[in-house]
Parts: structure tokens; C-alpha cells; sequence
DNA sequence: GTCTATAGAAGGATAGAC
DNA sequence: GTCTATCCTTCTATAGAC
């Protein structure tokens, strides 16, 4: 494969995920990403045969950057609370500049959730917990954080940073009747998020 | 306008609900939307005029039915506390008979958010934190929730209750490898997010 | 590898009979 | 009001020249 093989491979990629970003596998249109790429639509089906083989590349691309944002918070040696902060740190601060990302990823999972399966089957969530407990087992007790309750905390922590994005349409609208701003709100957010979790965590056990 | 009139014109409407929740507005064909109402593909042309129509009489079905779901926790006499409990199990019940509504109008919202305008611009926000302070100004100062942490407070709430339905394609893959249920997940959630949010409030101003 | 041209199918919409 | 037939456009995909 040639230098500018390459090249043309690409542009026409970063398009897709362009313009699979902006309108979602339903509302894209070859036509769109080959203009976009600023070259002939049969170049897209040269390289990548049908729109749904176009279509998986970038999901799966999407995918892997996203939950790639999450890995590190397992890694990281630092306290429970510093892990929290961090994470909606970083997160949020990913989600910023990928701000259609949320919404596109719920919305093709939800239309077709086979697409996540190779994914989620990686996953050792029986790993994750041993993780977290080694790491934090005095946390985790002193808070009386069970393992029945994890999926209900980490779905919480997830949709703190993630909902915002997901319904900033919504959000936008009403944003702009109260004369606020979303991109303030979402820069607040970060400590607001973080200070809330670790609030309710330190607290709910009494 | 004769009964059966109305009785196509129902089921024509009921179909395309159906459909358009399945499968979005690009997604959805108009022949499967006359074959799910047992008619000819014309009839809905006769009736709606256009798919656009269409689709705009499903949505402001569905966003009124579940912005109407919201109001009542202004309305009813309670203390703060038990309206956040009211809330969630309201709200999270609601979702719970009709799961595909959050992504449905997440989705279509992100996609063209000049569909929320009319009912956006119908609330009053200055109202909505006068009826919020007058009922509760004794806990609002307890608990130190300013007006300026407001849309941070209900982001969250919202979120709580919401996600996991937009989620809902992810989570039951995740589910689905730790042998755990998404509706013994949701029916958890009522008391869990109502425990959470309550906690975080009483002990955050300290 | 890249283009033009076009096939082939599908979708939204309408005309017209009953 | 409901159906059949059909128009017209759009979209994916491929054939074939260069």
C-alpha cells in the first residue's frame, strides 16, 4: 500500500466519521462523506466495499476512543476521592472535544447492540472489581461500597459526565432562555460532579 | 370527522409511533409504518400529507407526555425530600413502560433541536425557582442550594433517572456478562438515586 | 487508483378508480 | 375513505474506461 493510497484511505475515513458523527449511520449518505473527502463516491465502496463496512470502521474507532478514556482511572495510583475527580476531569474534558460523540455511541448501541458485543466481552468485570478492592479496600469498607452496589455507583458517575452531552440539545435551549452558557456549565460541571459523588459516597452509609 | 375516521387515523398514529420509536425518524419507512397499521402505504399520506408531518405529530405527542411527567413535583404539597423520592419513583416508573422514549428523543432532539423550541419557550424558569423557593426556603437555605446550582441539582436528578434507559443497550450487554437483570437494575434505581441525590444534598454545603 | 456512467432497488409522494 | 398503479427522486453499488 502506497503513500498516498494511504492518504486517500484516510480522508475518506476521518469523513465518514465525520458525517456518521453529525447525522448517525441512518442519516448519512455516501454522497456526503465522498464530497466531504473531496472525491468520487465509488473510491468509498474501492476501499471499503459497502456503507456498513464504512460504517463499523469508524464505530469501532469511536468506540475503542471512548472507553479508552476509561482504562486509565483503573491504573492510576491514587486515592478513591483523587480517582473521582480525576475521572470526571479527564472525561469531561475528552467529552469537550467530542462533544457528538455520546449521543452517536447511545444512539447506533441502542439500534443495534451486536455491535458492542466483541467489546463488552473483553471486559473482565470480575478483574475490575479484584482491582478495585485491592486497591481501595479500606475505602470501600469505610464507605461500605459492596459489590451489589457498584453498578448502581458507576452507572451514576457515567451519566454525570456523559447525560450532559448526550442531551445537550435539550440542555442548549433551555441554556439560552435563562441566559446561561452550556460551555460554562460543562466546565462547572467537572468539580460539581466530582464533589457530589464523594459527598454522597462519605455520607450514605450512616 | 366519523368514527372510523378516527379510528384509522388512530391507528395510523399509534403505528407510526411504534416505528418512529424503533427506528428514528431516518430509519423509518412509511410502507412499514402502513403495514404495522394493516393499510395501504396512500392512507397515510391522505391523513399526515407527508412524512415530516408525520414524524412532528408523533414527536410532540411523546415530548409533552414526558415533559407532563416532570410537573407534578412542582405541583404536589411535600417536603423536598419526599418530592425527590416522588420523582424518582414517578418518573423512573414512567420510563419503565416506555423504555425506548429517552433515546428516541435524545436522539431526535440532537438531530434537530428546533423541534423543542415551542416547548421550551412555554416554561417559565423565573416561575418555576419562585414556586421551588417559596415551598422549600427553609431546606434550600439548610442544604445551601443557590439558584446558581440549580441546573447543575436537576442535571443530575434528570440524568439519574434517564440514562440508564438511553443507556439501555449497553447496559444490558454489560448486564448480561455479570448475570444481572437491567429491570431488577431499574427497580434498585428508584430508591438508590433518591438515597444518592439526598445525601449528596444534606452534607454538600459543609 | 480514480473517474464517468449507469444499473438496480427503495423510498416518498400523487393520480385516479371505486 | 381506501385501494392500485405509477411517477420521480434518491441512494447504494458496480461496470468499465483511463
Amino acid at each position: 500500500m502506497t503513500e498516498s493510497d494511504r492518504q486517500t484511505e484516510d480522508r475518506i475515513f476521518d469523513s465518514a466519521m465525520e458525517v456518521f458523527l453529525e447525522k448517525g449511520m441512518d442519516g448519512a449518505r455516501m454522497q456526503d462523506i465522498a464530497n466531504h473527502a473531496g472525491i468520487n463516491k465509488s473510491l468509498l465502496h474501492y476501499y471499503y466495499r459497502s456503507k456498513d463496512r464504512l460504517f463499523s470502521a469508524v464505530f469501532e474507532k469511536i468506540a475503542t476512543n471512548l472507553f479508552a478514556k476509561f482504562a486509565p482511572v483503573f491504573d492510576v495510583n491514587k486515592s478513591l476521592e483523587d480517582k473521582i475527580r480525576f475521572f470526571f476531569d479527564e472525561h469531561i474534558g475528552f467529552l469537550q472535544k467530542n462533544r457528538r460523540l455520546p449521543g452517536f455511541l447511545l444512539n447506533e448501541i441502542n439500534r443495534n447492540p451486536a455491535r458492542l458485543r466483541n467489546f463488552i466481552s473483553e471486559i473482565d468485570f470480575e478483574r475490575v472489581w479484584t482491582m478495585l478492592y485491592t486497591q481501595h479496600s479500606d475505602d470501600l469498607k469505610k464507605y461500605n461500597i459492596t459489590r451489589e452496589k457498584l453498578p448502581q455507583l458507576m452507572t451514576t458517575i457515567v451519566s454525570m459526565s456523559v447525560f450532559p452531552f448526550a442531551a445537550r440539545g435539550i440542555l442548549e435551549e433551555i441554556f439560552e432562555q435563562m441566559d446561561m452558557n452550556f460551555d460554562d456549565f460543562i466546565e462547572e460541571r467537572k468539580k460539581f460532579a466530582a464533589d457530589f459523588v464523594i459527598t454522597a459516597l462519605k455520607n450514605m452509609n450512616q
